[in-house]
DNA sequence: AGTCGGCCCTGCGAGC
DNA sequence: TGCTCGCAGGGCCGAC
């Protein structure tokens, strides 16, 4: 699960390696990796242009432009899953094991190869959506901001969650309200709010969401400083290098470890047929609680 | 319309 | 040694 500092990691990647480029021939090595793809990939990418690199929660985006064209109508989007990989590497290199997806480029340099052992992640050429604010591709109109992004909404956010009838983690990772938290800064975010994961989200008082919402923030943009956090070793950047977020990681992983505010150890709890880890001292379960 | 559970998939470690 | 089982989990879709 790279969550919004991965995938940001990546993005940054492919704006100093892809971005400007044009392809010459792709490949898909594995039909799963494009079955949300309507047509031909390696067709409809083929002499295009790489115009950027963008990202929405842990959505990517490469915008694709024919020729002088200026704005881009289509564009290549990419989502990681739980275990892709956006590789920049010389095109002689091994083929990688789980290589789903390989594209070359016209100036014959180094190519990108999209690596997925578990398949849930994929690639897609899609239009632009129409409308005002910033330009996403259609099949992601419908994900929220991030709360990185300059278009996040706090005010809205916090009106939005108190109408909600849900746990607070099940809020934070619906990517429709918030995108780009996944389970792991869920669980450190509500950690450092002092929150229980059940918490019912009406019960939430303004102040308390915006302890909340700077929590996200900041373990996000710690984690970025660090490149991000490589729990399984599958998280990587585009040169294949692991962040080391992991070692500063409060409560996932590290159950029956000590809390590092009050040293209780760090419970862990089933939630959604996955995992919560939180400390039972600083985050007692609230007697209302809502899975 | 909001909420929730099931499903997709592979590798790995524990247990027998 | 070699099998099975449980776990890791993001997003989509159908059911209510």
């Amino acid at each position: 699960m790279p969550e919004l500092p991965e995938v940001e990691v990546v993005r940054r990647g492919l704006e100093s390696w892809v971005a400007g480029r044009t392809v010459a021939a792709a490949e898909v090595l594995h039909p799963r990796a494009v079955r949300r793809n309507v047509g031909d990939l390696p067709a409809q990418l083929k002499d295009r242009t790489l115009a950027s690199a963008e990202r929405r929660g842990k959505y990517l985006w490469l915008p694709l432009r024919n020729g002088d064209q200026e704005e881009a109508e289509e564009a290549l989007i990419a989502h990681l899953g739980m275990s892709g990989q956006l590789l920049v590497v010389d095109p002689l290199s091994p083929v990688e094991k789980h290589l789903r997806v390989r594209m070359g480029f016209t100036d014959g340099g180094l190519e990108l190869r999209f690596v997925d052992q578990r398949t849930f992640g994929h690639l897609l050429v899609a239009p632009m959506a129409a409308g005002r604010g910033r330009p996403v591709p259609e099949p992601i109109a419908h994900i929220a901001a991030d709360p990185l992004e300059d278009a996040f909404d706090d005010e809205e956010f916090a009106v939005r969650l108190r109408l909600r009838r849900t746990g607070i983690k099940r809020a934070l990772l619906d990517q429709s309200l918030i995108s780009g938290v996944g389970n792991i800064y869920a669980d450190e975010a509500l950690w450092r709010a002092r929150l229980h994961w059940a918490r019912p989200t009406e019960t939430l008082t303004r102040p308390k969401i915006a302890e909340l919402l700077a929590a996200v923030r900041a373990v996000m943009t710690e984690a970025l400083g660090q490149g991000g956090t490589s729990f399984d070793s599958l998280y990587v950047n585009v040169n294949g290098e692991s962040g080391y977020f992991d070692r500063s990681l409060a409560v996932y992983g590290r159950r029956d470890e000590p809390c590092r505010r009050c040293g209780t150890p760090i419970r862990r709890e089933a939630f959604m047929n996955r995992s919560s880890y939180s400390c039972p001292k600083c985050q007692p379960r609230p007697r209302n609680a809502r899975p």
